[in-house]
DNA sequence: CGGCCGATTGAATAGGGTCAATGTTAGTGG
DNA sequence: CCACTAACATTGACCCTATTCAATCGGCCG
């Protein structure tokens, strides 16, 4: 076991390692996959895993916590593009012109698989399974992006919002109702175009017709019905 | 000549392959990739090029004209995603679940390559320099897909937008400061996330500022740097 | 030439933003 | 272990931008 993943698991003990790239890849292909991963490393709250500008390199897996990533306009606000959570895929916004585009921070303590680019696409070449599901990621996180700004209303936003973040812990396993948001309101509203204090007035107002429950960031789902209608009430 | 190819140019003889898909295979490459091609097909205005929850069996490339991607609500409105000029892929939002998840209709007479999904990965397998350009050219969108909805006035939405049209257009060796809209006022409001009446007061604002000239759906370009002052106004 | 769709323009309104004050809590250091 | 503090969250009042509704205009197509 090399010193940089004594703290973390091999994908062939990871247990999210079904849903994660080397989901359709035999123990052969998973265990060649593994060795592509030049790191798994572990980053605290505040911590860049990469910056604008910097030369891309390298994509990101996430296998526990949560990252944002976010571009910082020529006012210098800062604007945030994506919450990441585990098995989802960071950093594929430098390929273009092989510098990243946006910069991404770590919300909270987690665990980073690094994958050289270069080595993965040769890789790939030679797996199909793999350069499927590499393009099945990137696909999914571009329908995924459309979903938000369609919705017009405030309301409308959070809820999708709230719905989505919702999906994409029950599919990692986790408890679909009650979870802990790792970005603060700021980030949130940031994220869906809405003031901070616009975010916390909905929570509120979500709270008062029974729809949620809510305590700084802790969060509890009750009503997914009334969720889900207001989500589509664009 | 095969008859579905009559009226349109393979690879070899299209002015835009150098900045497409294949711009980075070799001569027998390229024409391996051609041959890829199922057809390249006219398509009139309104017509569609696929519709949502078709299965996903293809990706189509713009060669001329132009192609508008949107989704329907639950409620039954539109929602603009995206528009697509030649060079463009369109598509791909099907991958992730081999099913179509927005509709692309032609705003105008277009010629539209349509290239089989299995064969193109199979094919990029063997070419590097393909796959390497596929994802290229996801990542590009990927990005270019953050620009707009970052932006929180209607003002910098719409300089936003009109700088990215004309920034695409002039790639692709056409003017970039006169051009024909080849969308409605309705298009570009729902795209831009704003009302066809404000998209509709904004150029007359413009043009009232001497930014530009517009009638229906001609339009010039005078202050480039004033749109780019206004664009970056968040 | 007439009809119809898209574009423009105006007036009133509402939804959300901004600014400012006040609560609350996690984390720090003594 | 407790008090302190800074950062985050909440709440209120006012304002402004963009929406909505409605009327009119203009061109393109048949």
């Amino acid at each position: 076991m090399t010193p940089q993943k004594k703290n973390s698991l091999s994908c062939h003990h990871c247990p999210l390692s079904s849903l994660c790239l080397p989901s359709n890849l035999n123990h052969n292909e998973t265990t060649q996959f593994d060795q592509l991963i030049k790191e798994r490393r572990t980053i605290e709250r505040n911590q860049h895993l990469f910056r604008i500008n910097e030369p891309f390199k390298q994509v990101y897996i996430v296998q526990s916590g949560a990252v944002k990533s976010y571009s910082i306009s020529m006012e210098g606000d800062e604007h945030v593009n994506a919450f990441h959570f585990p098995l989802e895929l960071i950093g594929f916004d430098g390929l273009a012109d092989e510098t990243h585009q946006v910069s991404a921070i770590a919300l909270e303590h987690s665990v980073i698989c690094t994958l050289p680019f270069e080595p993965l696409l040769s890789f790939a070449s030679t797996a199909p399974a793999l350069q499927r599901q590499l393009f099945n990621m990137i696909s999914q996180h571009m329908v995924s992006v459309f979903s938000i700004s369609s919705n017009s209303y405030a309301e409308t936003r959070l809820a999708t919002f709230l719905l989505d973040l919702s999906n994409r812990l029950k599919k990692r396993g986790r408890s679909s109702s009650d979870f802990k948001l790792s970005m603060s309101r700021e980030d949130i509203g940031n994220y869906l175009g809405l003031a901070a204090e616009t975010v916390s007035r909905l929570f509120h107002g979500f709270e008062k017709k029974g729809i949620l429950e809510t305590n700084r960031r802790t969060i509890h789902l009750n009503d997914f019905y009334a969720l889900r209608t207001l989500s589509s009430g664009s």
